[in-house]
DNA sequence: ATGATACTAAACATCAGATGTTTCAATTGT
DNA sequence: ACAATTGAAACATCTGATGTTTAGTATCAT
């Protein structure tokens, strides 16, 4: 396992994760990345304890990991393959985060935010009707953390702040598990753009008409200037993968 | 484990579930079900061995699947414990089927209706623009296996059918993730409406407008029938949990 | 008393290897 | 050809030993 090892967002710093986890890891991104096709076998878990060099339990909780995002099946006597894609849980979280470490694959990000667009709007206008005190200082908090960014970095992580936290006041509880698909978005977002500074703060005005709408309790503004600034994403989005096509 | 052993609706018929898979839907049920509450520490390792008759390795195995759910966090010395609500993955089928199965919680089914509400219009819209032939079918072979229905549970697994065509159909593979949720409140309101033989097939007109205008390519009317759909659906549910307090 | 240090018990992490069960395919007898 | 048998491959489970981390407790110097 020495060539493993490697941390992840979700690791808290300096804390190694299990070996199983990163065994996990380590196929999720393969299978994820389409190394192992959909239907395909995997190495049986000799081999994988082979290939990783850790002991079978070890290989074991790893795939039971897998089995439970829905990437591979296991069936006693025949071994162990990996799922059709359809059965992914692609709204979980790992399985997100894998799809963006290992394939900024365009469409892909246009799903996410073509979903975001189905979601959001509502999420603001429930937010508007149910927020509470509490909540809607959640969300100026972030809104004000957007303006005072002075690094690229801090302004996209309140960016993202910004838009759970009006998810969160939504109150809805289905929804709020819907928070990954944000961050993920976001984060793709960035890798694509590379965090380009001429787009820093464009977005400021928009997340401001959001809030304004929601603490005045306005839904169908608030619907409305979440479904705008949306828009305005997704043509940016757009516009860098036109380029990027173009300049290859 | 003897206690233990039921079967869900997942396991192929008459193959028994592995131990792991028993022993994590027992916990997880009693989790969703709050017989453990959020934050507290569950049984350690022994403990579970001695309380499920299993050894240590099924036990971890299981901890592990609800781990990757999001419903347990293990620490290394200090045990394992449940996670707050708002990081559990309520979109994971599992997860929501054992909410299903330990608390028909009118909230919660409601919360599950208005995401239905949101994402399952925007989906027909989508599959009346981008549906290809073959899908269009799919969803025509559900619409008439609900028209040919006897039996109330062909109605209503047909009916579920349709719903899943029709995410399938509009080609966004984030948004078929989803399907879970369609099947899940399709469920609880069977239980909830003990599938009242009233209601049978009163929704047929209303799934025969979504199909044409899918079938017409008109990607409004596709929205605006789907969502006429799900109020109608939502209001029938507000019927029965109405119904239901009001006899208690 | 107080603060820092050292110890200890509890709990998870990992390993190794034995044995059971299921599946699939190859073999074999007709 | 066909059907029944057989055996290898692969997962499932058990056992028990050993390592690591955490949190709390006891101890000791000041």
């Amino acid at each position: 396992m020495s060539e493993l090892l490697y941390y992840d967002l979700k690791d808290v710093a300096g804390v190694a994760p299990s070996l199983a986890t990163q065994v996990c890891r380590e196929l999720g991104r393969r299978i994820v990345g389409g190394v192992v096709r959909e239907g395909a076998l995997i190495d049986d878990e000799n081999k994988l304890c082979e290939r990783f060099g850790v002991s079978k339990s070890v290989v074991r909780e790893a795939v039971k990991l897998l089995v439970a995002k829905g990437l591979l099946e296991v069936r006693r006597g025949s071994g162990t393959r990996v799922r059709r894609r359809a059965s992914w849980s692609l709204l979980d979280d790992d399985v997100l985060a894998w799809h963006l470490s290992v394939e900024p694959r365009p469409g892909f990000l246009n799903q996410l935010l073509e979903v975001r667009q189905v979601f959001e709007p509502s999420a603001a206008a429930w937010a508007a009707k149910s927020a509470t005190k509490d909540q809607i200082d959640e969300i100026r908090a972030a809104q004000r953390k957007m303006e005072n960014a002075e690094e690229i970095q801090d302004y996209v992580v309140a960016d993202a702040l910004f838009h759970r936290a009006v998810l969160r006041a939504a109150n809805n509880e289905v929804l709020m598990a819907m928070e990954g698909v944000i961050f993920s978005a976001l984060l793709s977002s960035i890798r694509l753009t590379n965090a380009d500074p001429r787009d820093n703060k464009r977005s400021i005005p928009l997340h401001q008409k959001v809030l304004a709408a929601i603490e005045a309790q306005d839904a169908d503004a608030a619907e409305a200037a979440m479904k705008e600034h949306l828009e305005g994403t997704r043509e940016r989005l757009a516009q860098f993968t036109a380029d990027e096509s173009e300049g290859k």
